[in-house]
DNA sequence: CCTGAATTGATTGACGTCAATCATTTTTGA
DNA sequence: TCAAAAATGATTGACGTCAATCAATTCAGG
């Protein structure tokens, strides 16, 4: 009925507390054979752990970091509300969490954010991932005093962190592609791609995704254009803009890229939208309504909220060395203006 | 930088730490004058109680229990795998739960089942509501006890439960209808229907939902037939077949209902994937074939594991009396076979 | 003002682990 | 075989809360 002690477990192995204690705490000098016959008995007593005795005895605050594009990014601004909103669990589990913001596609502003991070004490790290292969050095630094790492949206190089939260944008952008198909119903037409950057993994992957099975499966639909807009305004007006006037029927839209105000500003006004199909990624506020409005057919959200929660558990876990929490395959919302959600975003 | 301890807010109140602990958990022969100033001084110094002490010093196995319908039924098996998956973690929180498997549409199984743990010093009890409305009493009896109900997949009244973890099968009809519309492309054509029973709710609104939407926005849709399965392979299998044969240009299939072989069958057999758009629920082995050999067109997928997942977290903040976590809307996945999971169910 | 009831104060052992100290025993190597 | 090194044992205070006890004080009603 009630939990071994570690007590029990030195019992059994026939050694005193305090070998047993250093075995579990890797605290060294011990010989082989006790560590041995510790391990067995902790194997067949199922003895874990008490992490309440284990927290309260440590007695430590732990300070976790979330490493964030700035907020004026409404992407983002969404994780920042989740991340407030899973303060008070965050407290009652006697952690602190701290908000860094950086300057988005800013060169080197991911760098110097995590650089200012070092030997503060901080047990674990989120970070969004965009821009980490020039912040390797400071990662490395950051696990070298024992901070857990954990990439978030977009991966870091898989030696630089611990674990990575995010969506497969590859399927994603196969996905978008399928509905597009679907929507054609085998009648031909031009696609036009907008993506922020070819620098980015992220839209890389969509990208690709979304080709590979247009070229698959809907042969006569054709990517016309793949613009890159650096995520402005100012930049996807102008440049779809262009596209719009020098392709004839154009069929399609597929905005892999985020910052999406300029695209749903040409659509509005130089778009008939029972002409042509409309898909983007992340459900903000202006998408949302262009999505009601019918401007829009399909927004791709990779749910930061979600990532959010995940980020939190598994850094608690992480420092705490506990097991994981037995996460399933991230999966992306499809949304239509028929299942959007209740809470405006 | 230290959180503040009981004896602190005592301290600032003025009283002992005798009656802030009387006040705190509630242990009542307190004067009101005296409750408030402790009430003041938690809120002054924003004390939390420390759960880890808590616990510890309780020393108490919380029990846990989750209450499926029977894992033949493949959907219910996901839950099980991804309960079984949790239960390292679940150790570590010093909880233990037990699954309690009951026979499916049988009336008055989950009653049995849930009578069964009355008295039996459960802390926390999830169970899918499928046929809850014959056992309204037995679910007061353990709230009486103080045991915390969740009500999974399947509503059950909500005065009868604490929370309710479950998509919205209104809008996933909803969903399903507009994907349909889309694949039309304002071609006319006639579509199936199938639900398990007009019985249970989830399958109402999902019907409904589905022809609202159709309703709507696609009035060249015509539903033919909502034919009723009972959940059983054989049944859809012939009533199926007999809607086929009276109905002409059937373009469109959804299936709202679970136990989809028969429906598979059927398709692989008498349909032509080109003509006939084919959209269904719940990733289970077989439909994920089909989705792969392009007989269905679309699951939509309720994520089971994320199910769990909240319920387990819900349940054990419930238990503990603690915030919940901030859960964002529960949106089930929309698959096609370009972006399944990795795992196989 | 007195009495019984209500409220408050003071204190304590337990919970299981951590982290440390100090003494003792065993092992190793020259 | 002996000294140094390595390993082990034994013990302890702290962590913050819970749950209990018992004594002391305040309050209300007649």
């Amino acid at each position: 009925m009630k939990n071994p002690t570690l007590s029990d477990v030195a019992q059994l192995a026939g050694v005193s507390y305090a070998t047993a204690d250093r075995v579990l705490n890797r605290r060294g000098n011990v010989a082989a054979k006790s560590v041995d016959k510790v391990e067995r008995a902790v194997e067949e007593l199922g003895y874990v752990r008490n992490v309440s005795a284990a927290k309260l005895s440590r007695n430590s605050q732990q300070k976790l970091a979330f490493v964030l594009p700035d907020r004026s990014h409404k992407f983002f601004a969404r994780m920042n509300a989740q991340l407030e909103r899973a303060m008070p669990n965050l407290k009652v589990a006697q952690m602190t969490c701290d908000v860094i913001e950086f300057a988005a596609f800013e060169a080197g502003a991911l760098r110097a954010a995590l650089a200012g991070l070092v030997g503060q004490g901080y047990g674990g790290v989120a970070f969004v991932g965009q821009g980490a292969d020039g912040a390797l050095d400071v990662l490395a630094a950051l696990r070298g005093e024992g901070v857990k790492l954990v990439a978030l949206v977009s991966d870091s190089p898989a030696g630089s962190r611990d674990s990575y939260i995010g969506i497969d944008n590859l399927k994603a952008g196969r996905a978008a592609a399928r509905l597009v198909g679907m929507a054609h119903r085998n009648v031909a037409g031009q696609a036009i791609v907008l993506a922020g950057s070819m620098d980015l993994r992220d839209h890389v992957d969509r990208v690709a995704g979304f080709q590979d099975v247009l070229k698959a499966d809907f042969p006569n639909i054709q990517v016309a254009h793949v613009i890159e807009t650096k995520d402005r305004s100012s930049i996807a007006r102008e440049k779809l803009r262009a596209a719009l006037k020098e392709t004839t029927n154009v069929t399609a839209i597929y905005n892999a890229a985020g910052g999406q105000e300029g695209v749903i500003d040409v659509l509005r006004r130089f778009v008939d939208p029972e002409q042509v199909f409309c898909i983007g990624h992340e459900l903000i506020g202006p998408i949302r309504r262009a999505l009601e409005s019918g401007i829009v057919d399909i927004v791709i959200d990779q749910l930061p909220e979600l990532e959010v929660n995940r980020a939190v558990a598994l850094l608690q876990s992480l420092v705490d060395e506990l097991p994981p929490p037995p996460f399933p395959e991230l999966v992306p919302a499809i949304y239509m203006r028929d299942n959007l959600p209740t809470e405006d975003f």
